[in-house]
DNA sequence: CCCGATCTGGACCGATCGGTCCGTACGATC
DNA sequence: GATCGTACGGACCGATCGGTCCAGATCGGG
């Protein structure tokens, strides 16, 4: 092989498709964008990711793994006292909610900006989101609390309406509210 | 004038148009599908709503007339009780979200569909939620509680949640988990 | 030095969409 | 019955987007 091909061509083209793509929504965002961003040809765009979906795909993944691994070091440690963990995974929910440059939930951006969220990555976002409800989930259930169901339904509300509300929210305390919130329903169970 | 325009024709454009920007987004809807669904020539349409924003912006302020007028209905004779007024608030999204074919907030689904929410529609859909938050405020006030952002801040998480929640939830029951948060939170203070 | 593969940049294609325009038919008024 | 405006349906236009392809430059290996 002569040239052999740049491995960190990918990463590049995905950062900058990334930005892009959470910055502006993706729809927004044209693969010739991401191409004059990236400073590369389309060919070899489509030879990393042989179509916008996949590039998505790969955007999604990217951010799930970043969130994944922020909410098991948010736990780590507190694996004996569940609800201290999931203070913490609120307060961790709450910390990306309020730094600066939140654009909204990326998973939930794509399932309410596509026509289709049926499609892988709307399949994945979908899991996505359902992974972090079943770690609530699971923490409620650590607790030994009675009606585990209304505690998580309770606590999955103020994590839903934190994402929900920040984009257009006028008090960014909300954030901070949430915590408090779920903090006092800890409390009294 | 031989044969005067048909003054139902908007409104039955309207009602076309508002059930497929809801059902299937507004994005994923042309202007031609609801011509076919209106029965009645692009001509007509287009004569009745100049451009697609006005036609948007129409079926957004028919909305908003609708869920204030049921805001107006659900606190009627709670003047003076603004903690039942509150419940009745929270009932009344709840009750909308769990009804069949709710398909999200029309104004917030809006506002994460399009690329640039602050065009006139935007706006519009920003001011009528925000329309809420104060009606939340409001009555948060007039209870006389102490801290009353802290207060209000919660109550919306729960609204949000629950508008937020509800189009891929898998448990319908998170609304009335919501209710039954917002009687709490107002029964301690 | 030359060959081959990859790089960038952009022209190009097909599909879609908002919006305009045209040809035809209908119906009320004179 | 002649006429004029409206309604219908669809052809059409310009712009945009995803995706393909081509031309020329660049760089490593024989």
């Amino acid at each position: 092989m002569p040239r052999p091909a740049d491995p960190a061509t990918r990463d590049r083209i995905l950062a900058a498709a990334s930005r892009l793509f959470y910055t502006r929504g993706i729809r927004a965002v044209g693969m010739a964008e991401i191409v004059a961003a990236a400073g590369c040809g389309k060919n070899v765009l489509y030879r990393h990711f042989p179509s916008k979906e996949e590039l998505v795909l790969a955007y999604l993944h990217r951010l799930a793994e970043q969130l994944d691994d922020s909410m098991d070091a948010a736990v780590v440690g507190l694996e004996k006292m569940p609800s201290a963990a999931l203070v913490a995974v609120t307060r961790e929910v709450a910390d990306r909610v309020a730094a600066r440059g939140f654009r909204g939930c990326p998973f939930r951006n794509y399932l309410r900006e596509m026509r289709d969220p049926s499609d892988a990555p709307g399949r994945f976002a979908l899991t996505e989101i359902r992974a972090l409800r079943r770690r609530v989930d699971g923490l409620v259930a650590a607790m030994g609390v009675e009606e585990p169901d209304v505690m998580a339904d309770r606590i999955w509300l103020a994590i839903e309406g934190m994402y929900a509300s920040a984009p257009y929210g006028d008090r960014p305390a909300a954030a901070t509210s949430a915590v408090g919130l779920v903090q006092e329903l800890l409390a009294a169970a």
